[in-house]
DNA sequence: ATTTTAATTGACGTTGACGTAAAAGTCAAT
DNA sequence: ATTGACTTTTACGTCAACGTCAATTAAAAT
């Protein structure tokens, strides 16, 4: 109980088997193994993964997410640790949060297209009476 | 006046010639052509080449990017056009949102991450006293 | 016990998004 | 008119992020 197989964070991810592999070759995950040398995930590890797919699907890189993920992993015990940690949790917000404005950005850049063309419409039928 | 060589965008927003030859190899820009065949560009192509780098920084890939900017390309003079495209265009920023919520979500994240270090760092400091 | 299903490593293949180099033509400046 | 900067097409190279066998071993189901 409390262990995961790498088939079971497949199929709840919908990602394949070779890519969760994909990702402990690129030292992201870091699974136990069985005395036969099967991968076990525990809860963290399940949350890291969760936490890949959900940096990839803003474009970071694999590296930018290793570099995230950094920060669940290392050991942070030290003064010197922790504020550099901190620091870069701080950086990393920023970018992210830049990362949001921009997006709200091509948002509205897309509803002002979009009116455009429902006012259009509007027109048409308009002019259908 | 008004038209753009493909070094003026290439400088303007950083990527190189190769790239911008390459989104047209895709279909993504569409520039016109002197009487020697060097390529010009319009300020609407200019807006089409912001919109692609735009796009790249969310991770969207380049076919995505291409649908999107089928909104700028196409005759959309018919209704049923106009329906097609209003239709696809609320689905394109019902997209963008999504993004936007599930960045808000991952920033929420880490500033729990990051105020538990902060937590933890305040408490060595208290610890020096 | 044996068939089926799932896991392992290793290696090669693929796709997207360009980089880079070559050969030839064009434009701007001197 | 020649130099030098810029452009064109063609073509091969590269790197990340996996996909896809293949051969072998282990676990689960019957």
């Amino acid at each position: 109980m409390g262990y995961f197989t790498i088939s079971d964070l497949a199929q709840e991810f919908h990602v394949s088997t070779r890519t969760i592999r994909y990702y402990e070759e690129r030292g992201l995950l870091t699974p136990i193994r069985t005395e036969s040398g099967q991968r076990l995930y525990t809860k963290k590890e399940r949350a890291k993964l969760k936490l890949i797919l959900r940096g990839k699907r803003f474009g970071f890189s694999l590296e930018e997410i290793h570099e995230m993920i950094a920060l669940f992993d290392e050991d942070r015990t030290g003064k010197k640790q922790l504020e550099k940690t901190v620091e870069y949790g701080r950086k990393k917000i920023k970018e992210v949060s830049e990362r949001i404005d921009d997006l709200l950005k091509l948002k509205a850049e897309m509803e002002a297209l979009l009116s455009d063309f429902e006012k259009r419409l509007r027109e048409w039928e308009d002019r259908a009476e």
